[in-house]
DNA sequence: TCCTAGTTACGTACACCGTACGTAGTGCGC
DNA sequence: GCGCACTACGTACGGTGTACGTAACTAGGA
C-alpha cells in the first residue's frame, strides 16, 4: 500500500524510506536530476515516465513505486533546481539582495528553459523551496513591514521573473518540436505583422514599428522591469 | 496542398477559404468556439482533436483541413478570447486606462481560467491580439514615452495579470482531474507546512504564519499589485 | 527463529493522444 | 466540360499515463 492514497498527500510527506522490503534501488535525488537531465538536453515533452525510467535503468512501472503521479515527478523536479540557488548572507540592502535573487532566478530558468512553465505555486511546498523562501524573507529584515507584505513583493519579484524569462524563451522552447528553426519561425511572424500593420488598420502599432530602437537587449528589458517593481514598493 | 507547409506558416496568413472546392463546413470560429466550450467546461487537457471534432460533429481528421496543427487550434481558441475584449474611447488617464484595461483582462482569464497557461507572445500576432495591442497603446497616448516603453508597460501589466490568475486559479485547475478536492488538498499541503514550519528550521516562515492577516482578498491583492507596477513606470 | 506483511520490481494491458497517409467525392476556374 | 484543388474521413502507428497482477525480497513481531 505504498502509492494510490484516496486521500490527498504531499509527496514530502512520505518517507523515501520506510524500512520494510527490499531497498529501494534509486533515491528521490536519482530520479529527479536523471527527469532533469532529460527535461534540460530535450524539453518537457521529452520527460516521460518510460523515458524516465529508461534513463534510470528501470522498468516503467518501478518509477510508481517512488513516486504515485507524473505531477509528483515534476516536484521533485521542482525541488532540485530550487536546490541549485545558492544563498548567501543577507547584505543589509534588501533591495540589492532582492535584485541579486532575481538574477539568480534568472539564470536558473534560463539553465532550465522548462522551469517557467512548470512554476506554480503548487511547487512551493518542497524542502528547497521553503528553504529559497526563507532566505528572501532573511533578505527582507531590514524592509520594515507585516509579512504579508513581504510576502507580495518576494511573489512579485518571482512572477516577474518567471514572466519575462518565460517570454524571453518562449519561441525557442516552441521551435524544438517544428521542423523549422526559431529564425524562420520569427522571420515568417514578423513577415506577417509587417503586412497587418502596413494596412493601416493599427496606426499606433505601425509607429511602433517604424519608431527604430535598435537592438533589443532582453538583460536590460528585464532590469528596467525589475526596477520599476522594486520601485513601487519603495 | 492544403496544410502540411514545409515553411513556417502563421495560420492568420492562410485565407480562411480558397474558392476551390466544396464549401467548408465550419468556420474559424465555429472551431474555436467548440473547443473553448470544451476548455471552459472540462478544462485545457480535454480539448484534444477528436473531442473538439466531435463537438463540431465531424470526422477528427476533418479538422486538419481547417487547423494544419494542434497548435493552431490553441491560437484560434486565444484570438476568440481575445475578441471579447470590450475596448472604450480612452479617457485620457492613462493610468485609469490601463487598470480598467488590467481589471477586464482579469474578469476574462477568469471566465477562461485555461488562458494563463495558453499565454504566450507566440500568440500576440492574432487580429484580435493585434486590435487588443492598439487599444492598449491608444490608452496610452497621453503618457509620454517611446513606443518602446509603452510596449513594456503593457508587457508588464498582461505580465501581472497573467501571473496573479494563474497564481489564484492553479490549485482549483490541478484538483480538477485528482480524484479529492481542492479543499482537501489546501488542507494536505496547510498541514504539512505546519508541520515544517513547527520544526523549527524556517524562523521567519513561521513568524509570517504566526502573523495573524486574517482571510486574504484576492482581488485586493491583485490591485495592490497592479498599482505598484504602475507606481513604478511613473 | 520463523512467519508474515509490507515493499520493490516489472510485464501486460487499456484508453487515449497527435497525426501521417490514402481514398473518395465535390465544385470552381480555365 | 475538363482537370485539379479542395473537403471529408477511415485506418493505422507510435507515443502517452497508469491500473492491475505477480514474483521476489526483507524487516519486525511472535
Amino acid at each position: 500500500m505504498a502509492g494510490r492514497a484516496a486521500v490527498p498527500e504531499v509527496i514530502w510527506s512520505r518517507p523515501e524510506r520506510t524500512g520494510r522490503g527490499p531497498r529501494p534501488a534509486y533515491s528521490r535525488a536519482d530520479i529527479a536530476a536523471a527527469a532533469v537531465r532529460i527535461a534540460d538536453a530535450e524539453g518537457l515533452d521529452a520527460v516521460s515516465m518510460r523515458r524516465v525510467a529508461g534513463e534510470l535503468g528501470c522498468g516503467t512501472m518501478s518509477l510508481y513505486n517512488y513516486v504515485p503521479r507524473k505531477e509528483d515527478l515534476y516536484e521533485l523536479m521542482m525541488d532540485a533546481v530550487s536546490g541549485e540557488h545558492e544563498l548567501w548572507e543577507p547584505s543589509g540592502d534588501w533591495r540589492a539582495d532582492m535584485i541579486r535573487v532575481a538574477h539568480q532566478t534568472r539564470a536558473l530558468m534560463r539553465r532550465h528553459t522548462w522551469l517557467p512553465r512548470l512554476m506554480s505555486p503548487v511547487y512551493g511546498f518542497s524542502p528547497n523551496a521553503l528553504r529559497y523562501l526563507e532566505h528572501c524573507l532573511a533578505c527582507l529584515d531590514p524592509f520594515e513591514a507585516p509579512y504579508g507584505t513581504k510576502m507580495e513583493l518576494v511573489a512579485m519579484v518571482n512572477g516577474i521573473v518567471t514572466t519575462y524569462v518565460g517570454n524571453e524563451i518562449a519561441t525557442v522552447e516552441r521551435t524544438r518540436s517544428l521542423p523549422w528553426s526559431q529564425e524562420q519561425e520569427n522571420a515568417a511572424r514578423i513577415a506577417y505583422l509587417g503586412r497587418q500593420v502596413a494596412s493601416g488598420a493599427y496606426p499606433r502599432l505601425a509607429a511602433s514599428f517604424a519608431e527604430d530602437a535598435g537592438p533589443i537587449d532582453l538583460e536590460s528589458v528585464f532590469e528596467r522591469a525589475l526596477r520599476r517593481v522594486l520601485d513601487g514598493f519603495a
